[in-house]
DNA sequence: GTCTATAACTTGATAGAC
DNA sequence: GTCTATCAAGTTATAGAC
């Protein structure tokens, strides 16, 4: 019985089997909590009652509410950008900015719930530290096209990153108040566009 | 009791506000409060606290938040859509389009709380009615321009208009968080980009 | 390790004095 | 008409029992 006796209350670091467990709940139930209800919405009480414990015992796993949700957006994060880095590393160099908007809107659009919670937390500015600069991960995939196709380099790959990303974020946003909406039509057509004006002089 | 000493802090210095002006008042700072501290953290004491007086005070002028909040969402829209609007009605059919994105991105720029103060309230679905379609407004006067150029109707132009509304957003939202971002030329290259598009076959 | 009980505070809204 | 005083209900977080 290696019961140590933890007189430190919140173990932020590794703990056992059980604990992790409990804390990939809580992340679980926190997704969705804040993704049909919003970051306010998303109450200690709320979460707690959802996970089947009470809201002391949220607190003894995690130091804090703002801790709780912010391990939540970071595990939606990392799932996102993952399943993008994959999928772009997968695909010839030429092909980087279909892949990359293929897989996102692919991705968002499979994930509804992680969708919202991105939204929601890039609205509220407090809780995790600001992605350095989301559109340069695409700027570099753009560059490394034009490069590979024309030759020449883009003149302003910024900008059509932010648009292209604006873009994915306003389609799979339609398709979030209207499940009609065919996304996958919505990204060809974004593509095309893209691949237009990376053919372009 | 009678605390001769009036703590009006009356920042402006104004003294009696008529009623509407009392109204424009709490609609002005809620629209700030909004702005930048969202909308779960414009409470009513926030909001009572900038304009000088108590929350019953607000509630005797509106006849709860969700009234002030609703009040002040409706204001920056009709001003964002009526400068639009105008914008676009000056300009040949043509370049409809362009004139959209100019003064739409032109606006957002000159009025960042506005800005802010609409992302908070596509945001919160509970606030106000939704807006009946944000994108079919643009995807007429697409259509417009297609048929004033081409002659011949695209054939998606609603993904269209909500690839362009993203995209705005997206320009006005980097210029929030980096200020040296120049967004004229930013909405002159999404100009050039839906130009070629409603060139093409 | 988990929960009960409660602290300390903020929320939106109301009643009634003046 | 406008404010003071107060309300009940909600929030996060802590202390300590078991």
């Amino acid at each position: 019985m290696a019961n140590t006796k933890r007189s430190t209350p919140a173990p932020e670091g590794q703990g056992t089997l059980t604990e992790r467990a409990r804390r990939a709940q809580l992340v679980e139930v926190t997704i969705e909590l804040v993704a049909d209800r919003g970051y306010a919405g998303a109450s200690l009480a709320r979460i707690a009652e959802r996970a089947g414990i009470t809201k002391a015992a949220v607190l003894y796993h995690f130091s804090s509410k703002a801790a709780v949700v912010e391990a939540a957006y970071e595990h939606v994060l990392t799932a996102l950008t993952g399943s993008i880095a994959s999928a772009v590393e997968a695909a010839p160099v030429a092909d980087g900015p279909a892949a990359y908007i293929r897989s996102m809107v692919g991705y968002l659009n499979e994930n509804p719930r992680h969708t919202r919670m991105i939204v929601e937390s890039m609205i509220e500015e407090g809780t995790a530290a600001e992605p350095p600069q989301r559109w340069q991960a695409l700027a570099q995939i753009l560059d490394a096209a034009r490069d590979a196709t024309v030759g020449r380099p883009l003149e302003d790959s910024r900008t059509l990153a932010i648009i292209i990303g604006g873009a994915v974020d306003a389609i799979v946003g339609e398709q979030l108040n209207d499940p009609a909406y065919d996304t996958v039509t919505a990204a060809e057509q974004l593509v095309s566009l893209v691949n237009a004006r990376l053919r372009e002089p």
